[in-house]
DNA sequence: TCCTTTACGTTGAAGCTTCAAGTACTGTAG
DNA sequence: CTACAGTACTTGAAGCTTCAACGTAAAGGA
């Protein structure tokens, strides 16, 4: 990806510039070494994978401790068929019952009360971990430069895969 | 993750302020929908994981196109497990030979003419995806903001596992 | 009403990752 | 030279995610 390897295709290929690169390199470590370290920090003391986590979190701070699913999937970054997997799993974990929508299609995911103790309890220890993995590295200014970078990053994402998605 | 939910545990949790708390649910969307895409993309393309192309990249930018496995890991961002298993993948698919290395423990994965072939033919499709999922959002100021924040992040993530390694 | 389209969700299989255990080789201390 | 420890890597099983196919119910015409 660094070099202009010719011939290959219609038109020559525009590369990322120096700059580019180096920057595609940290988020590319950022993407996968980060994810790692949450699950690990889960799994290790709460027996949960940090998607999980994230699903039962999302819950915990919806009106009424309930959300239909595909709304869920949305929040969660998921895309419904994982989210399905997941929430089955939950169900049987005894933290979220799902329950059929009436006047529509459609059905809501609702936090038990084991549910919510679940997540209450195992949030102290995950906040310490989020802590040390990330904002302990950073002051604020460069917390205020995360979020505007990083709306900026999820809105073209969201922009590239709705482009990507048609074309193909 | 929010509210201060307390008498859980022995201190009282400090939680995120509420810019932590944005710039944190930037970043899970960031690290879980990024990585999707990109397998979205090169899956359909070249029908190659992100991870798998992320190994025949590093490789084909390697002096000699070869690495020591446990290096390849690091630069990788994975584990030694992970990375072994791939290998046997890309061995399979005849992009890449293990060799041992003579006066040494371990060995070495060394891309082969049809891998470097295979990367060349996968990048150019693989680096407008990269354009359009990412740097076609940002002009160059935030392109030298992502390299230095990512810097900070990644350092600190590596403080973050080492210390958590450490006490469990 | 009947047909078609679209949104919502589930499911099973295939594939990838992690985890724990195991092999092998290399220093190093006694 | 023998025992021990550490590094490098492999392997199989279990679990998670994706993919594609399917079922179902609402909405929109004709």
């Amino acid at each position: 990806m660094t070099e202009t390897h010719e011939g290959t295709e219609p038109r020559s290929t525009r590369w990322l510039n120096d700059e580019q690169q180096l920057a595609w390199r940290e988020l590319i470590a950022l993407t996968t070494r980060l994810p790692a370290a949450l699950d690990t920090q889960l799994q290790r003391d709460a027996k949960l994978t940090h998607f999980e986590y994230f699903v039962l979190a999302v819950l915990s701070e919806a009106p009424d401790r309930r959300l239909q699913l595909s709304t869920l999937a949305a929040q969660a970054n998921a895309s419904l068929s994982r989210l399905s997997h997941v929430v089955t799993k939950l169900e049987k974990a005894g933290w979220v019952r799902r329950k059929a929508i009436v006047g529509s299609r459609g059905s809501l995911a609702v936090l038990t009360a084991s549910g919510y103790t679940k997540v209450v309890e195992s949030a102290p220890e995950h906040v310490e971990a989020v802590r040390a993995l990330v904002f302990d590295g950073l002051d604020d200014d460069q917390v205020r430069q995360l979020i505007t970078l990083g709306k900026a990053l999820v809105a073209q994402l969201d922009r590239g895969i709705a482009a990507g998605t048609g074309k193909a």
